[in-house]
DNA sequence: AACTCGGGGCA
DNA sequence: TGCCCAGAGTT
């Protein structure tokens, strides 16, 4: 039979709950949110999102929803069309591929609604994990936990994961995290990330949580 | 595993 | 001014 993820110790939970307190306090304003109106709205924001900021993303949308809001609308586009529309973000030529192939896909297959079960959605072209865990915890709800290249390289500094692979980051966050807090923490391990604890020089004096961080802790110990 | 796309953020 | 990506697809 299958092995589940151990569940944590109530001493891991309490330590991951110090950790995002932390952030919390130190970056109230962290958390962004894609403007949208629709789940549809939403994957299109999601998949713009990749490799940019949400500020920049929402810059996009605020007009191209004004044009284009309903996946059967999108799917009538060519690909250079949709790209005029949605340069500003980087990537856009790919995005604007995806987008439009997406959009047929949900047309013809999912009856222009956006799929709720993570296996479908990964069959998008432009969506991958992340993406996919997006949609599903922003619009529809359910208990996921979105890892991109920050998140994954965090939680496995902070020991919060194992750090093997972004699935298993994922189960961990996941076990670790009340449900109603993933957004939130996954906004703030970004903006942390980006901004303190870097894939290359990580800032760790000026890092908030690093008494409860056992990489900064190896990294003290062989200076003085 | 390494490469590509691309405008923006940040030093 | 130049580096590095708030990813996913391709080779």
């Amino acid at each position: 039979m299958k092995r589940k993820n151990p569940q944590p110790s109530s001493a891991a939970v309490r330590r991951a709950g110090q950790i995002f307190s932390r952030l919390e306090e130190a970056y109230p304003d962290a958390v962004t949110a894609l403007s949208y109106s629709t789940p549809f709205e939403l994957l299109v924001a999601v998949i713009l999102s990749a490799q940019s900021t949400d500020q920049q993303v929402n810059k996009i949308t605020e007009k191209l929803f004004k044009k284009y809001r309903t996946p059967q609308e999108f799917a009538l586009l060519t690909a250079d069309q949709l790209a005029n529309d949605i340069k500003g973000c980087g990537l856009f030529r790919n995005k604007s591929k995806h987008l439009v192939e997406t959009s047929r896909i949900l047309v013809e297959q999912y009856g222009g609604e956006v799929p709720q079960d993570r296996e479908s959605l990964m069959l998008l072209p432009g969506v991958g994990r992340k993406t996919a865990n997006v949609v599903l915890g922003v619009v529809f709800g359910q208990a996921t936990f979105p890892v991109d290249t920050h998140v994954h390289r965090l939680a496995h500094r902070l020991g919060l994961s194992s750090g093997k692979s972004p699935e298993q980051t994922e189960l961990d966050l996941c076990a670790l995290i009340p449900p109603e807090q993933w957004q939130r923490a996954h906004h703030q391990l970004i903006y942390h990330g980006r901004r303190v604890c870097d894939a290359r020089k990580p800032k760790c004096p000026d890092c908030c949580v690093n008494d409860l961080c056992p990489s900064a802790k190896r990294s003290g110990e062989g200076n003085s």
